[in-house]
Order: structure tokens, then C-alpha cells, then sequence
DNA sequence: GTCGTTGCAAAGCGTTTGCAGCCTA
DNA sequence: TAGGCTGCAAACGCTTTGCAACGAC
């Protein structure tokens, strides 16, 4: 990742502006306002690249390919809303986990996902 | 499903006598061991048939494809051995959920995954 | 004998890769 | 102007589907 093109700048601000974790192809959708003859594959080699500089982290939930967002927030964890499909950041963590740890394993870390109705969704 | 075929009996031995979650792959080399010609979209035919039937749950983890396994468990949870990917039940809940549920938002259900090492792993 | 089920091969779908041309530094 | 980056199309891996043959009831 060494040069500033237009493309990267244009996902780079999606990811910014959208505030949750886009899928690639929602940043393809939103990152093509800026530049309208942007491919899907520069959006992927851009995700992996911004990966790997630790500029953005990939947003792992069950059953649905990764999203990503920009990183640096911090333990937290994810609300998956299952009207709109849109996922927020949770802060907060219920803890207590070395208790559900069966005896002999070791616990390295831990994943943790809400499903429900967003606040705009629930009204 | 309404036949009570051989390649159905395999499956759906291998799944019980597995005692653990068992991919689409892992599932056809297991059931395999009964029925040699059993090929992978008889294995995706008889997953699908025995979910709609309520027979076996899809357990879907962050970042993996779906794992099966026996139903009427109750609730519980997953351990993800990193070292040798297998998938382990863990009873309890860390409960405590409505503290991280942001204003507004109705909390439906919630998933909850630990990673590390498995005791044979950790030896 | 019927028709649900199977195995194969082809089709889908999301993601990755090869390659020639483009454009940033 | 060099070579990192892009867009296209082909390749990939996993899952699904079409179809003729099979076999449970």
C-alpha cells in the first residue's frame, strides 16, 4: 500500500463515513459515488491491504461473509439487527467467561453477537 | 424426507456418534466409511432435509462455513479450538445481555463464541 | 411400479488471480 | 518513467441444481 489513488481514498472515506461495518459490496455501491468505474477486485486487493496495515479490522458474524471497519475502537461487540441487516457497535461485555470455560481448555478470546431490532427498525 | 435410505442412516449415524458440530466435508469422509459412493450433494441434500425436519441445527460461526449438528440440545454455546479446529459445546451463558443492549434496541436472541485451546491441545 | 432419492456434471455465487494498460509519485 | 494499482475476465472453492438412473416402500 504505497500510493494514494483515487479508489483507495474513495473507500477509505466510505468506511469513514458509514460508521458501521460495510460489506464489500455495500462499499463497492458507496465508494462507486466517487468513482463510478470502480471494481469489485479493487475493493477486495483495498480490504486486504488496509487489513494488513491494521487500518481497518474484519467484522466476523455467523453465517454471513466478513464485513469491515475502521479500527482502532477498542474491545467491543457487534448488534446485528435482523430487519435492516445493518450491524452496530455494542460497547460493554458481559464478562464472566472463565466460568462457561469447560476444565483443561485455555480461553484466548471470545466473540459476541446480538440479534434483534434497531432502534429504528423496533419503532 | 420420507425414505429411509442408506446414505441417509450413514449421515445421520456419523452425526450422533461425532458428538460434536461436523462440517458438510468432515460429514461425507465419516458417512463415507458406510456408504463409499455417497457423493457431497447427496451430504447438502439430506443437511437441508434434516434442519427443515428439525433434526439437526446449523451451528454458524464467525468467518467458517456451517457446522451440523444433533438438535434438542437447549441452549448452549461453542468452543473453537484453534489448534485443531474442532468445535466444542459449552453449557452456561455468561447472561447479563440487557446491560449491552444499546437504548432502543430489542434484543432477540444473541450468539456467543470462545476461542483458544481444547484440553487435548492444551496437554 | 411409483416416485423420493442418488450421483454426476454443470451452474451459481462470492472471492481471488493473471494480465495488459493506467496513473501516482 | 517505473512499477504499484486498476479493471476486466478467467479461475477457484463451496454450495446448489438438472437430469437420468436407482431403490425403498
Amino acid at each position: 500500500m504505497q500510493r494514494d489513488t483515487r479508489q483507495r481514498r474513495a473507500i477509505r472515506t466510505a468506511l469513514k463515513e458509514a460508521g458501521h461495518p460495510l460489506s464489500p459490496k455495500e462499499l463497492l455501491e458507496l465508494a462507486r459515488q466517487d468513482v463510478t468505474s470502480l471494481g469489485i477486485a479493487t475493493v477486495y486487493r483495498n480490504l486486504r491491504a488496509l487489513e494488513e496495515d491494521g487500518w481497518i479490522e474484519a467484522v466476523e458474524l455467523p453465517g454471513d461473509p466478513p464485513r469491515y471497519e475502521v479500527a482502532g475502537k477498542g474491545h467491543h461487540h457487534h448488534f446485528h439487527c435482523r430487519k435492516c441487516d445493518r450491524v452496530y457497535e455494542v460497547e460493554g461485555c458481559p464478562g464472566n467467561l472463565s466460568s462457561v470455560t469447560p476444565e483443561g481448555f485455555e480461553l484466548e478470546s471470545h466473540e459476541f453477537v446480538l440479534y434483534g431490532r434497531c432502534d429504528a427498525c423496533a419503532a
